[in-house]
DNA sequence: ACTTTTATAGTCAGAGTGACTATTAAGGGG
DNA sequence: CCCCTTAATAGTCACTCTGACTATAAAAGT
């Protein structure tokens, strides 16, 4: 409902399908007749003209979220349909207003756990990480948008139909998704170079995995995101040797897609960060 | 000047010393006769009631700088001293308002200019890092203010006394400095964390040299940031032979410090990552 | 002439990794 | 039921990189 409404329905209300603000929020709404009451702010060259209160236009602040996650050995991200203009039509990532009481970090879970049909206490659990701040001027044509990028990791999740009457969310394999909408490439291609740097150096591919899996599905993680193939004994005896990165499950191994030997489970260690990193083959992406 | 006055100087116009909000930006400035004009913060379902257009408080955009330097074998980090409540007379990161068409980047450079007093152009060429954006909505209690944090790394430079005037900033140990205003204790942790481990994997360690300088003084960087100290043939080694890290100069060799052999002239490299990385010794931060 | 200081050259052993080979344990097909 | 395929797991070997160290060179100060 109010995410239908809010995120993903076509009603250009508040917030348009990208989360992207529409008329709103109007701050300086009714000009209220002041002009010179405003706090005169302090001119000078350069830094006060802006800030005549008169012209002064406020910043909008939303999060952009880049989810990823890997389906049938494909690295997928979750993209919206924007159902408003600018971009009418086109793929956006999924995103939407600050509040004004809420941090940019609980934004992003809001609109996690909105987007893929979690609760808020599951998605609260996931790894987000902040990306980075993008605020080009002109990076919203309607007005200007300061947006907090974050990237999720999330294990391999039904279709986002959760709740989204007629929402148009979908995973999509990043390598056969089209143009985004705005600034959305750039961010999700920053996205994407933070999460396969972030492989490298820290336990998080284990993000990807569900709370049981086996170094197969583990190794598949590294596999595709990075787009590269990792000779398996050596992946093994990497991360078992790492100590805390994986932990081993009592339990009975689990059949790798119907063939072959059955693997050992594990679960996600304590450790967080890689010592020695283990680094891509070949050139690296820095 | 105008940063003296904007940035530096008591005058609690716009902005205060550390490029907090005063009462501005007052999108919302003259009551217009609103009484509730508090806030009236989004409470409420949440989503679409925060927005009320008459309740709604914009939000005030800021950079934060974490400029770092080499000085005397010491890492500094460039503080001001605050003109205005709160925290009248604490040391915070120099900073200040993004204008209504620059974007945050464009922001921190302005400022970078003006706190260190170098040219426009010349700061221009200094290595700016984004590190993370801050929006608790607490963090500045006047008013909603989101703040985009960058690290800027330096060349040790004169005392910024620059044009400013009864200026109070200051190059301050950093491990030697007090409690700073707002939350910039934990921003400042941050950039630290940041540059830290950009030397890992990085060539970033140039930036705080001067155009030319030794493989002695490039050691030093590393040693200062990171607090320890590096066996000196093996960093010699390591940095040789990383292709692109440094540039040798044709040039007689500069005396150190008037002991010792004089050491052989370098430039930065054309690289910019360090494949494998120069890890620091022990337990890393990540 | 000594000592001190810093740069530079070179050695050596151990850790970690890449490339491989071999074995085990499942399923499927003739 | 035997054989083939697939994937997990075990183990080997050589090479690279690093940490620890020793040695020499070139300056300043006493």
């Amino acid at each position: 409902m109010r995410r239908a409404e809010f995120h993903i329905g076509p009603a250009p209300a508040v917030g348009d399908p990208a989360g992207r603000p529409g008329p709103l929020p109007p701050c300086r709404p009714a000009p209220s007749g002041d002009s010179g009451s405003a706090p005169a702010p302090g001119r000078g060259p350069r830094v006060p003209e802006g800030y005549d209160p008169g012209a002064f236009e406020p910043f909008a602040v939303t999060v952009d979220l880049a989810v990823f996650t890997v389906r049938e050995g494909r690295l997928h991200v979750l993209l919206v349909e924007r159902g408003a203009e600018p971009y009418l039509g086109s793929w956006a990532l999924p995103g939407g207003f600050v509040l004004p009481r809420e941090s940019a970090e609980r934004a992003a879970r809001r609109e996690l756990a909105e987007e893929t049909g979690l609760s808020e206490e599951t998605a609260g659990a996931l790894h987000l990480e902040q990306v980075r701040t993008y605020s080009d001027p002109d990076r919203d044509p309607r007005m200007r948008v300061v947006s907090v990028a974050y990237a999720a990791l999330v294990p391999d999740l039904p279709e986002p139909r959760g709740g989204g009457d007629a929402a148009r969310a979908r995973w999509t394999p990043y390598d056969a998704r089209g143009p985004l909408a705005f600034d959305h490439e750039l961010i999700l291609a920053d996205a994407y170079d933070r999460v396969g740097a972030k492989l490298e150096y820290t336990c998080l591919a284990t993000a990807f995995c569900p709370p049981e899996f086996t170094l197969g599905e583990l190794r598949q993680v590294y596999e595709t995101v990075w787009g590269v193939e990792l000779d398996r004994p050596n992946f093994r005896r990497k991360v078992l040797t790492t100590p805390g990165f994986v932990q081993a499950v009592e339990k009975a191994p689990r059949r790798t897609g119907g063939r072959g030997k059955p693997a050992a489970l594990y679960r996600a260690g304590r450790a967080t960060t890689l010592h020695p990193p283990l680094l891509r083959p070949e050139g690296r992406t820095a």
